[in-house]
RNA sequence: GCUCCGUUGGUGUAGUCCGGCCAAUCAUUUCGGCCUUUCGAGCCGAAGACUCGGGUUCGAAUCCCGGACGGAGCACCA
């Protein structure tokens, strides 16, 4: 008999293979800010370092100078802060180059790996039909001559290859770069190197280096892995676990960081907060919340297929944390002003209510009760004639043809009648808005007088219309980024 | 084309390795009801899934074969 199956934990499925501590690293390409598929890498990280205890290294793979946003070194950190994800030892692939031209040369000496002078095409051709190239079986000093002057050659004059099984079945995993030339200015180093380490070399050393335990990369790194097994048996290492997970994608948002940059570059965007791009900055712009993006990323786990994430289930995440936190204000958006005729005295003055209905302790908030009311365009067509809308909190109104006309005061009166009972703003004191809505779309409206009390980055539940952050304040008006209903 | 990989309700997941306790988990979503001067939340109730076809077996979401669909890779990018 076998034994019963553990028991699984709720939440996040456990990482296979976990022998105490782990050592995990974060290694994205400096190309631009993170985005949302980063997010799934760099929460799992944190999340299983926190789960098993160990460390999480943040890996700079910068080795390709072409491929190399210099102000995306600071974007990345920036938005891994946001997402709450702490790195105990950082390090920039840049600043190792010895280290991976030591262990290149390393390779060559053991005859694990040649100089190859063959013409890209010509390789290929002997590749694919699983035929060693001529420069395999030169004597390993050859190599080495060669791999001497690789950093006087040209570009495309010579690579480094990894010996791998010239007849593995996927063509793919034959022989592979391990060196190049590129004759391209480092952002960070200059024209200091002119040899550069293809990713699947500089990451199999640094990770071996680095006492790395588990590997959590997307599956376009299936291969890869594959391809980093040979160099870590050539160097008798320890291979670490990898684990692929699939592809994110979110709805709406199907921008690949090269499309946002050309898009941003075109005008087209405004910039990498843009709130039609997947990038971290562009949700956080929105108001979703960092524990909103690190529970859905908990709960979609590192399997290998894909998941398609829709805004719904987004909002409802971060709905349910900013219930909680957020103070209710009055927006009327699409306005349209209203003059209450024969409003009695007794009724002008001040309403008070409550910042959160849940939390009356956080006070009140003042809507001076006039007159003259905006209310939204939708509100007053539904209404329509000679039927009661409730003003909240205040009175009871009717409109008979483009007048309006005080009713009465009674809630009870409104629910007997089914009103509408909707938000309002005086026309005194309330402050103009821009709400830009997910599709970059503006609606302009007005909100309470009392919104001049919040501080950009505050994020408020407007009643009735939804959660929405402030974005910037100026003298003539407030800037809200919609979140969700 | 070649090489890999995947497919559980609308969506996201658990379960698949080691077949039975799975007439399938949890969440979200949707729809009712209660409550509530907004939306929501809360509480109650409901809806909704094992890609298809064969095979093995007393028994298959789980194992085997085949098809469909989807994805990734096939670079001197990461």
């Amino acid at each position: 008999m076998k034994e019963k199956k553990p028991v699984k934990v709720k939440g996040l499925v456990d990482l296979p293979d976990v022998n105490g501590k782990v050592v995990l690293r974060f290694a994205p390409n400096p190309s631009g800010p993170l985005h949302i598929g980063h997010a799934r890498a760099a929460v799992l990280n944190k999340e299983y370092v926190k789960r098993y205890g160990g460390k999480l290294i943040l890996r700079i793979e910068d080795t390709d100078p072409r491929r190399v946003d210099p102000l995306a070194y600071q974007m990345m950190e920036e938005d891994l802060k946001w997402l709450s994800v702490d790195w105990q030892e950082k390090y920039v692939q840049s600043s190792r180059m010895e280290i991976y031209y030591k262990y290149a040369e390393k390779l060559i000496e053991i005859n694990e790996a040649y100089m190859c002078t063959c013409e890209g095409g010509d390789f290929k051709k002997l590749k694919d039909e699983c035929q060693p190239c001529p420069c395999r079986d030169l004597p390993v000093e050859h190599s080495i001559k060669l791999w001497n002057e690789l950093k006087t050659m040209k570009e495309g004059e010579a690579v480094l290859r990894v010996k791998t099984d010239i007849k593995h079945k996927n063509p793919a995993i034959r022989d592979w770069v391990a060196m190049r030339v590129v004759e391209a200015e480092h952002p960070l180093t200059g024209n200091k190197y002119r040899v550069y380490p293809m990713m699947n070399f500089s990451v199999t050393v640094d990770d071996h280096l680095m006492g790395v335990t588990h590997v959590l990369r997307g599956k376009d790194h299936l291969a890869n892995s594959e391809k980093q097994k040979y160099l870590y048996q050539h160097f008798g290492w320890k291979v670490p676990v990898f684990v692929h997970y699939g592809r994110l994608k979110m709805e709406d948002v199907a921008l690949s960081t090269s499309k946002a940059r050309q898009g941003i570059e075109d005008g087209l965007y405004s910039g990498w907060d843009d709130p039609r791009l997947g990038t971290i900055r562009a949700i956080a712009r929105r108001g979703i919340t960092q524990e909103a993006i690190t529970e859905l990323m908990m709960e979609i786990g590192p399997k290998i297929s894909d998941a398609i994430v829709s805004w719904k289930k987004v909002s409802g995440l971060n709905r349910a944390i900013l219930e909680e936190t957020s103070n209710r204000y009055f927006f009327v958006p699409n306005p349209t002003m209203i003059d209450i005729e024969n409003l009695p005295e007794s009724e002008i003055g001040i309403i008070k209510r409550p910042l959160h209905p849940d939390h009356i302790e956080r006070g009140n908030r003042a809507l001076p009760l006039e007159p003259k009311l905006y209310i939204t365009m939708e509100d007053y067509k539904k209404t329509g004639d000679n039927r009661i809308l409730r003003l909240i909190d205040a009175v009871n109104v009717t409109f008979n043809g483009d007048k309006t006309v005080y009713h009465s005061n009674d809630l009870d009166e409104a629910r007997n009648s089914k009103a509408m009972i909707v938000q309002w703003v005086p026309v005194e004191g309330s402050l103009n808005v821009d709400m830009v809505m997910p599709n970059a779309s503006v609606i302009k409206g007005y909100v309470e007088p009392s919104a001049s009390n919040l501080s950009v980055g505050d994020v408020v539940q407007l009643e009735r219309f939804g959660f929405a952050r402030l974005d910037s304040v100026t003298d003539e008006k407030l800037t809200f980024y919609f979140a969700h209903k």
